[in-house]
DNA sequence: GTTAGCACTCATTCTCTCCGAGTGCTAACA
DNA sequence: TGTTAGCACTCGGAGAGAATGAGTGCTAAC
């Protein structure tokens, strides 16, 4: 059954009231603030009507109403207008995200404390990770007697190295010809590449080097392998400025919740199923997380390059600011993205100021 | 003044009776719980009394004593006696940090998930950092046409690298010669020994890569700078579980504070101040933070090797069982130390599977 | 179809009282 | 002189009503 137009014009009325109050709106209130030319006496009505249809509640007879999930969901998908964000707004956003990076931790602790600070509620980072990669270097270097770091370059841009004692007696010619052969052996390779019978010739071919040899392809294998997409959340206790978690219990609750990173990026990777736009809501108990049932996940993916992906979001109460909050993190994933990019993959070829 | 050897029994009985039931304690309980073999009216007197020295507070006249600041300094320095662990609970901690870990962050971050497991209090966690660290060798490695990683040890063991692009006429030869020189030239030096004059030596040493050399020497300074000490927290809302964070401002007063890292970053540098013993404590506004005021920081140091050096520690309310949470803050200590040299300088030798 | 009016509901706030844990003081006791 | 019993007093907290008022649903009139 389809809303009438004044249905849908009372909802949205109500929910942007609930939204911005917090307080279970009442039918003398819209008809007081909207200008709806309806007396109260319709309004009420109307709301009867919308709450047998299932898009608003009571939390008890003398109260006022507020919006159901199916509410919430119905204003997200077809009521909620896009909101532009102020030129001021955004170029603050701009300049607070326009410094110099040096680490990619940093950069993932400073965005997730830039939209914790914007929104104003818990804001989640993911590192950017890659599903499947190829091994594009790895290298081994003499760093003094006894001591050999191996580094892995992954074509995702991702660089790890490893620190491993070895005897005395290896010097940096056979390091460095150990490095050279992996080097032109492994390059390309993915995971599934690293078949027993090519170890073998590996192996085979530098038979005296084999326990080292192991300990190096198990190293580039643990770099090829699925990284976890770490996460980051900052500004947890935003949370704790709205109305519905004075409740202790509740806050202790969602926050032991968050607390745990490992929960937060299990709900990111559902919540990343079957979608397809680069936002993604979760209202309430869509998110299949019973801690987040008073709360909404709103998320947005970024990629640097072809082979990283990630997401960012942030955490507030079912009624949340959902236009603001979306379109706040558009801006931002895009200038992470681009960030990202410059740190990953180098600076720009054009503005190049590292060649010569 | 010195305190009567009752009285300190009968200020220790108090601490510990509130330090176990958060309740204003009185002396009709005090008589009766412990076996001081006196009436509740002399111990009424006494409380007098060391209300009177300063070391007891009272909420309000009709209720108990609680411990004053003063109070739980003298019990910290004087009365406190050292808990042992059981062998339970050391093997299952020893056994919970056992496990392989491959990255730093990993390490960090699950370490402090330990602490605020085992304590139930707040964890805090430093990143070790080194003061002042020399390098131990810079090497760069073409990647793909175009494309260079620059690699930088330091003698702490801090391997950090960076990315950048290049003009695509330089060859594997080029970067390994600018490599060998660098390394040649560098190795060893501190931040302090980045002298102009021998800058200017390597740049016309080497002319024609200027620009190159300077993106790498920024670079090589940038790591050999103080890095800040990075701190993890972990387990932030345990504080909720005690009921002095029952009050919701309170509790939004302490989370917001924990929530900036920098905030709990420089508390640690302060709280280390002059702190010769590997374990710090300290009470409420001895922390010399206002949102700390009804909490304590409890700090063990650690080191690694001997240039790196962190701090893990918890906070917990002012009440909490001190003894307790020294004593596994020590064995965790110990073990990370272990772990930590372990993964920075390599496994240890003597059970070496790498050499050949 | 819309609206005014009215009886009814119910969470919240307040006021008041009662209760009990705890104190401080005094007087008696060893 | 130090210890203890006894008693009056304090004061926060819990509980019971009562008052308040925002909001509803229904009915009857426009």
């Amino acid at each position: 059954m389809e809303l009438s137009d004044r249905k849908r014009a009372i909802l949205q009325a109500i929910i942007e009231d609930y939204i911005s109050t917090a307080e279970p709106v009442g039918s003398r209130n819209i008809a007081k603030n909207h200008d709806l030319g309806l007396s109260a006496a319709t309004i009420r009505n109307e709301m009867a009507d919308l709450e047998e249809m299932g898009y608003l509640d009571k939390p008890h007879t003398s109260a006022g109403r507020i919006p159901s999930e199916m509410g919430y969901r119905f204003y997200v998908d077809s009521l909620m207008h896009r909101y532009s964000l102020t030129m001021d707004e955004i170029s603050s956003l701009q300049r607070s995200m326009d410094r110099k990076y040096n680490q990619l931790e940093n950069v993932i602790s400073e965005i997730s404390d830039i939209i914790s600070k914007v929104t104003n509620y818990p804001a989640i980072v993911e590192l950017p990770a890659a599903q499947k990669s190829r091994l594009r270097n790895v290298r081994m270097m003499l760093i003094e007697k006894g001591s050999v770091l191996i580094v892995v370059v992954t074509d995702a841009g991702v660089v790890r190295n490893r620190h491993i004692n070895v005897s005395d007696n290896i010097d940096y010619e056979v390091i460095d010809s150990i490095s050279e052969f992996l080097s032109t052996q492994l390059t390309g390779l993915a995971a599934d590449d690293f078949t027993a019978a090519r170890l073998m010739l590996i192996y085979e071919a530098m038979a005296q080097y084999g326990e080292f040899l192991k300990v190096v392809i198990e190293f580039v294998l643990e770099c090829l392998g699925n990284s976890e997409n770490r996460v980051y959340i900052g500004g947890a206790s935003n949370i704790l400025n709205n109305p519905e978690f004075e409740n202790i219990d509740r806050a202790r609750e969602f926050l032991s919740f968050i607390d745990r990173r490992e929960n937060v990026s299990n709900m990111l990777r559902l919540s990343g199923e079957g979608v397809d736009e680069s936002i993604s809501i979760k209202i309430g108990s869509e998110t299949g997380v019973e801690a987040m049932r008073d709360t909404s996940l709103v998320v947005a993916s970024y990629s640097v390059g072809d082979k990283l992906h990630g997401k960012i979001g942030i955490i507030g109460p079912k009624r949340m600011d959902y236009a603001r909050v979306v379109s706040s993190l558009e801006l931002i994933n895009g200038k992470l993205s681009e960030i990202l990019g410059r740190m990953l993959y180098g600076e720009d070829r054009k503005d190049d100021k590292n060649g010569f």
